[in-house]
DNA sequence: CTGAAAGCGCTAACAG
DNA sequence: CTGTTAGCGCTTTCAG
């Protein structure tokens, strides 16, 4: 260690401990700059054996001959050293969480979710983010690596072929997915058909008739992908009430509220014109909101419009919307994993509620 | 081992090994779930030193030797340990990451730009998360354990009160900041006094008088706030155009939308309402456009709005904005972190330039 | 209830 | 250029 880390531990050696407990620090030898089990060990005058124990609340430790331990632990400011701890014991107290981009609102509310059960629960998370296509081959490939450093494993919104291996047999971990079903691993995934036909019917209800719907991409990878599983949810609806599903009242984007606009402004311009539109998520139904705006177009007298997700902005918008709870599938997923650590639980597949939430761009058709 | 995991372990060596490998591997007698540099060492008739300098490209290896390792390794499918490698030399190939909510946009933009260029370098990520003054309290009394984790620190849009310790003297390890600067850490921080003039001054150019502002809230641990300096750089334009102070122009929002929204129809209810407002964030500023359409009132031709962050909506919805460009933030910091592990830099400040973006929202006073 | 001792898998001197 | 060896700091049988 060079002078310049030798004189930070020191300094911050300042914070963590009083006069008193330095200068037994050097009265029973202690020299060095990290604490170490055997330090506190010495202190107490006992096996670094009881000290482990005592440490973390294992059984077979008299109960004065511990509080002493965790005392002198707690004075000498006893730090466990993760990595050393982790090679004996084969736990890391970690989880990981790979997602395909933490920019993004989808994930960034799942992590947040996940997170907070995680960090009171005393595991660390270590995140993989996979925003390209080179992300996913990069994640595939460093995936064993990357697990052995994590006691299970969070897969948000990430597909994963089933050719080969289940999930937990190829990463060699408990795994749950949240998003969608993923062959061997606990999931916590949302009917898409039926949350899209649900927002559809919200739209028959009110009496429309020429219903648009905005698209999401296709995933090329999967069969049915959230958007396939929402435009077949959007047929259920129509085709159940009788309406005819009209080609020109479909309009493809990408996701992104500027799509949104250009989606909107075909499905606009379009000869009998929707008066209600489905949006595959909430930043293209914004997209949809301003450009209903730009054509002058009142919302929900001329249109009404309904997205899918429940984004952070939907409610100030007063967007009508299918709740996703994001945050929350973060928890519930978060404390499966525990769950699945612990050895305690079997896999399952959980599908999560998505409610419609009605505000003020949805009205009776004029 | 449990039978499952014996038999999960030996379904993923279906993947990684071919037949040959695996007959081979009997051959030589290892029949363990996990392949350990021992066993790479005596597949190849070498020392384990060899096997460890050949995989991480250290000198002193004869050619053929170290290919004929690299190949053997490449063939068992061997992979690092990483605890192992870690509590041996002392480094984690961890970085840390430490923000207030990963919820929210500008944290998550700039984790996605960290990740980008620390994914590439070979290092995790490994995340902490202070959405709330109880975590923000947790995380300094585990600061410390958590760091024992990583080789480094990033700070994203988190205040340090500078009693006591400087960052890297309190955490032992280089730290970098985003958004702020910080006492013993490289830091990486907007001139926001500076970025709120340009922002009022480009008003003021257009001819504007009647200025109104959206402020975010203060944080009370500290002297000089993100919100504070904004609230500044108001007041040093309007200074220096010789224009008035107007307190009944200053509205207070929390920095959500909807708060934008409710700061914005106060302010258009005031006797001389303002022409032009300055937002301190893009959240606000949408929700004041929201608050103009809603009272009939058009931007830009009767009102001006411009925003502060460039915010992912920003460009479709046409706002004028302050652009942060928070990834490419997240990226240099990563970088220079890189640096600072490799003790190739010594610490420094950089100021992150604001450019002024003009959009469609700000207009000459009509 | 307590301690001794054998590793966990790898790295890094140090010899040869 | 290559091998030997002594740890890194902690956990976990196994004895006592």
């Amino acid at each position: 260690m060079d002078a310049r880390g030798r004189t930070l531990a020191a300094r911050q050696c300042i914070t963590v401990m009083d006069t008193r407990s330095r200068d037994w620090l050097e009265e029973i030898g202690v020299k060095q700059d990290r604490i170490t089990i055997d330090d506190i060990a010495a202190a107490a005058g006992v096996s670094v054996a009881s000290v482990s124990r005592s440490l973390r609340d294992l059984p077979g430790v008299g109960p004065q001959t511990r509080q002493r331990i965790i005392d002198i632990a707690d004075e000498l400011g006893y730090e466990l050293h993760p990595q050393a701890s982790s090679l004996a014991s084969g736990r890391t107290s970690t989880v990981g969480v790979a997602a395909p981009l933490f920019g993004t609102w989808f994930p960034s509310r799942a992590l947040g979710g996940v997170h907070s059960v995680l960090a009171e629960a005393g595991y660390d998370l270590l995140v993989f983010m996979m925003s390209t296509p080179a992300d996913r081959r990069r994640f595939l490939r460093e995936a064993r690596s990357f697990c052995r450093r994590v006691d299970g494993l969070i897969l948000i919104d990430v597909f994963a072929s089933s050719d080969g291996d289940s999930a937990d047999a190829f990463f060699n971990r408990p795994v749950v997915a949240v998003g969608e079903r993923l062959d061997g691993a606990a999931s916590l995934a949302v009917d898409n058909r039926l949350a899209a036909r649900r927002a559809v019917e919200h739209l028959i209800d009110l009496g429309h008739e020429r219903i648009g719907i905005i698209t999401a991409p296709e995933r090329a990878e999967l069969s049915m992908s959230t958007s396939g599983l929402r435009r077949l949810g959007y047929d259920d609806a129509l085709g159940d009430a009788g309406l005819d599903i009209n080609p020109s009242l479909v309009a493809a984007g990408d996701g992104s509220i500027a799509s949104g606009i250009e989606a909107m402004s075909r499905l606009l311009a379009v000869p009998g014109p929707p008066t209600g539109v489905f949006c595959m998520s909430d930043e293209m139904a914004f997209g949809a909101l301003r450009a209903a705006q730009n054509a002058g177009v009142p919302v929900p007298d001329a249109l009404s419009v309904v997205g899918f997700d429940d984004h952070d902005f939907a409610e100030a918008l007063g967007l009508t919307t299918m709740r996703q709870s994001v945050s929350e599938m973060g928890m519930t997923a978060a404390r499966k994993m525990l769950k699945l650590i612990a050895g305690s639980e079997p896999l399952s597949e959980l599908t999560w509620d998505v409610p419609l939430v009605i505000r003020q761009t949805t009205a009776a058709r004029g």
